[in-house]
DNA sequence: TTGAAAGCGGTACCAA
DNA sequence: TTGGTACCGCTTTCAA
């Protein structure tokens, strides 16, 4: 019923195995043959069986993209840059190219893992892991028992954004370098240490970390409201146990430690998620415990806008009562909120790179992947602290 | 190397198709047996060659979902409800989950049937296009002939938001009845007249339209914007050739229409993108070509926060000054801009049914699942025309 | 209820 | 440069 390869390489008069050469271009073949072959190809309206070729080849062409809010902006930056990156840009041939799968795992460990094995099922080609990891520890073994596996299995993986899952104990000082979220996971000696339970992930060039400046940012973010002549600063943390959360804060502190401040105090740090709600509800509190707050920093854009929402039905105006900054690279969140300064962690290029690294064009021995620096964009900087 | 079905079967002292039987619960298996191989399972740490089932099976558990703009939160809702639906809630079995795959066409009709041919080659179960498709008919005619011959190979197609992409050049009032997106495809009578290039696609259990109701959320938008008084009001459209551009268009003439009033001057009308950049640069236009505007209609959320932007830098305040509208489902739009007005099509709704379409659970007998209604969310309708 | 075995459609090694 | 041909790992009749 369906084309197959015999089918073609009968009408085009030689054996399958040409044909598949031909198709996969691996091996020499005579120019005449090939245009006899693609000509049949043509007429036939020949498509490969993917399925087929990947079992024979014991591989094949998927690459998992794993994102925590497929809803939301920051992810689908990243996610299209991948797809860019590996997929069909108008190639008409559309053999031999690379499909990103892009799976929603709603920030969920669980998920997460059961995405991995899907992927792994597929004998996907690589999988990219992008955004925040959770620090849970049982989740991170989990993690890592399987990434190792998949690694071990010729799976190339791609952390985009998010450290090694490995134990992190005896890492050095959070505000260090603004390193990170960056080399974490490349430091690793010997790392015949602990067996630890599931297996020892290192970075390498069959595991490659492609770094987000999370600290970075979120000092240039919190630096910036220091420089307007902010003190009284709320801010908004993402949910508790994950990697951008902790870096983030971190970042906010080492900020804050550099002016010579004392740290946020407790009533005026909020976990959260990194939805809206969040930043309304989140914005609602901190007014309540601090009537005299000026300046609000949040977890991402999208908390940012929540922020704002809730500022404006409080009555107060934005930036001119409270100044409000996010993070992450939501196109449209500066444009929008006058006053609302973002941080942008490059998106794109984080997503390109974590791309290239999935293809195999751009592998790093080290495993890591220099980071991209993190811009700050400061739409309206005028406005002033109240106290 | 790799664990195999054999190796389970020979661990579980069974054979091979006993093994395959229990894993996907197609034949009865007696109960000691099964757990027998279960436990197999389980040790052996097992995982099916998805590829090699896919050939056998001669169909994948892959589902394509088409966007135009993967970054756009509008198409990021409706994928993540499409994926919800299909994939992996925490199933720990993980077996038979169908696996989305979102591919990002960028609005281009060449990728577009690139990722078609790529899902085909990987022999997908079932492809999702949504957003708004071209009117070009070559291209139109291209894409009819591809979805044709999936649907001919027993993959399930479904369009969501978008009309069948056959001819319709005999459709009757655009303004009629509402369901401008809906009903199009689902009207074939014979279809027996006209070859047309590249067959004849129609609407039915294998061919599914799920529809949008981007006419009666334009219809909508324009008569909130009529009640309250507004009578000079610009149109920001969608690029042109699109088929939701056409369709928002219908129904705002059609609330003009209604309320006795000439139909928008061509100089108020511009077409642009569906991105940010051309809701700014078109607010600029339109004010240009006529300062005494009271009001914009924009093409989606995404362009209406570029309105903002822009009225915003011309020193104009929203709304008090101008009233800026838009569609779409943004969810954090209306809470941003004050006076934002959008109309919310049921993305998430629209997503979670094309996804039980393209499981199979749901297949309407004439290829139309009824429409949800476009839902009018006016966050501050105080804002008074000026003139 | 279970087993044996014939494919499914390519890939890639070995010869020619 | 090309052809022949063992697999790749699972599904699914057909028998038992």
């Amino acid at each position: 019923m369906t084309v197959t390869l015999a089918d073609v390489a009968a009408r085009a008069g030689v054996s399958a195995a040409t044909v598949s050469r031909v198709l996969n271009g691996n091996y020499p073949v005579a120019t005449a043959t090939r245009s006899r072959v693609l000509r049949a190809v043509e007429e036939l309206e020949y498509v490969v069986n993917g399925p087929a070729s990947s079992l024979a080849a014991a591989s094949s062409d998927l690459v998992g993209v794993l994102v925590n809010d497929i809803a939301d902006p920051f992810f689908g930056i990243i996610a299209g840059a991948v797809q860019d990156t590996l997929g069909p840009v108008t190639s008409v041939p559309a053999q031999g190219r690379k499909l990103a799968v892009i799976c929603n795992t709603g920030g969920s460990p669980e998920r997460e893992l059961t995405y991995l094995t899907l992927l792994q099922r597929q004998r996907a080609a690589a999988v990219v892991l992008t955004g925040s990891s959770t620090d849970d520890p049982g989740h991170r073994a989990a993690l890592a028992a399987r990434l190792q596996r998949l690694a071990a299995g010729g799976v190339r993986v791609v952390l985009c954004g998010r450290p090694l899952p490995v134990d992190e104990s005896g890492a050095g000082e959070p505000a260090a370098d603004g390193c990170g979220t960056a080399a974490e996971g490349a430091r690793e000696p010997g790392a015949e240490g602990r067996p630890a339970a599931g297996g020892t992930l290192t970075a390498g060039p069959r595991v490659v970390t492609v770094p987000l400046d999370n600290e970075g940012g979120a000092r240039a973010l919190t630096g910036h409201l220091l420089a307007l002549g902010h003190r009284r600063i709320g801010y908004l943390a993402g949910p508790d146990h994950r990697s951008t959360t902790r870096h983030r804060l971190a970042g906010h502190r080492a900020a804050l430690a550099a002016a010579g401040l004392p740290p946020t105090p407790d009533h005026l740090l909020l976990h959260g998620t990194f939805h809206r709600d969040s930043g309304y509800a989140g914005a609602l509190r901190l007014l309540e415990a601090d009537p005299g707050l000026t300046a609000i920093a949040a977890a991402n854009d999208t908390v940012a806008l929540g922020v704002c929402a809730a500022l404006r039905d409080r009555g107060l105006r934005v930036p001119q009562d409270v100044s409000v900054t996010g993070f992450d690279d939501l196109p449209f969140a500066a444009d929008v909120a006058p006053g609302l300064t973002t941080v942008r962690l490059p998106l794109r290029e984080t997503g390109q790179a974590a791309g290239r690294v999935a293809l195999g064009t751009e592998v790093p021995e080290d495993g890591v992947v220099p980071p991209d620096p993190a811009r700050l964009v400061a739409r309206d900087s005028t406005a002033p602290p109240r106290g």
